[in-house]
DNA sequence: TATTGTTATACTCTATAACTATA
DNA sequence: TATAGTTATAGAGTATAACAATA
């Protein structure tokens, strides 16, 4: 007969899977309402009031790859939110900036996510979710996690 | 000018992904050292020590399509750690169960799934592992979160 | 020669829906 | 007619690598 193993549950990992999944799934839901993904959020809200990147540094900060970048991009590009212009400086490179219609935009998805976070977290009070912020920044600080993450 | 947004990091939704995706993909890596997905190590997983299970339940517990899990399935057969046969029952149903080269495989690499978990959640103390495990199943709870997380 | 951006390919997951066989 | 399982299609993300243009 098999030896006993620990169960799934008894795993950080798995539970912190758990609810990620949900409140990731639960936003996507609402951004999938304005026609966004999840990834493209990330994008729109990275470029907001700054001025226009190339992709090579989008990529680096958001942790995905200058190829994604540019699908992403295109996507962007195709619904009007985002412009894809040459480099002055170097010839090789790209920038890509918001729209107008970005720009009103994106503090209209910000509502989304602020509402997504007070339904997903508004039972826990405001210590806990502040016990729970520094054990989360900590073990980010720890693994040297960078990037968006946007899966 | 824009208006001032909440930043990313603000949001507890946000730090969850971030660590969340960290874990899992460390995960997948070691995972992925011995040829397997997560998808496919929490089907193993959920099969062992147990009988042989049809589809449509496997997808219920994992919170995943019937279509999902046949082709998760077909994969498995294909690297021969599943077996499907049809159900004496029912006509209809088939059944799904480890080969028992799977079943001495899933102890390795649940002894995958505990190394990763010693591995990022090590700096933090016993009592405050268990208080992120309190706050997470209170969350599952209250979002009435079912499934296996797999994505 | 190295870097930037784009493009192509393959893979894993998602979701919806069509389809076959059986209850 | 409803259910079980399979299959097909399209979408969104991953990764690697090839490629053209420029530094």
């Amino acid at each position: 007969m098999p030896q006993p193993l620990p169960e799934l549950t008894d795993h950080l990992g798995y539970r912190i899977r758990q609810v990620s999944n949900h409140v990731s799934h639960a936003f996507a839901r609402k951004l999938a309402a304005r026609g966004v993904t999840v990834a493209e959020w990330a994008l729109l809200r990275m470029l907001y009031g700054q001025p226009p990147l190339p992709p090579s540094q989008l990529a680096t900060r958001m942790g995905m790859t200058r190829g994604a970048i540019t699908r992403l991009a295109d996507r962007l590009i195709g619904k009007g939110l985002l412009l894809r212009a040459p480099s002055a400086a170097d010839g090789r490179a790209q920038t890509l900036g918001l729209t107008e219609s970005a720009t009103a935009f994106v503090p209209e998805l910000a509502g989304l996510a602020d509402r997504n976070e007070a339904e997903c977290f508004a039972h826990l009070s405001p210590a806990e979710r502040e016990t729970l912020r520094d054990l989360l920044e900590r073990t980010v600080a720890r693994l040297g996690i960078t990037g968006v993450a946007v899966e």
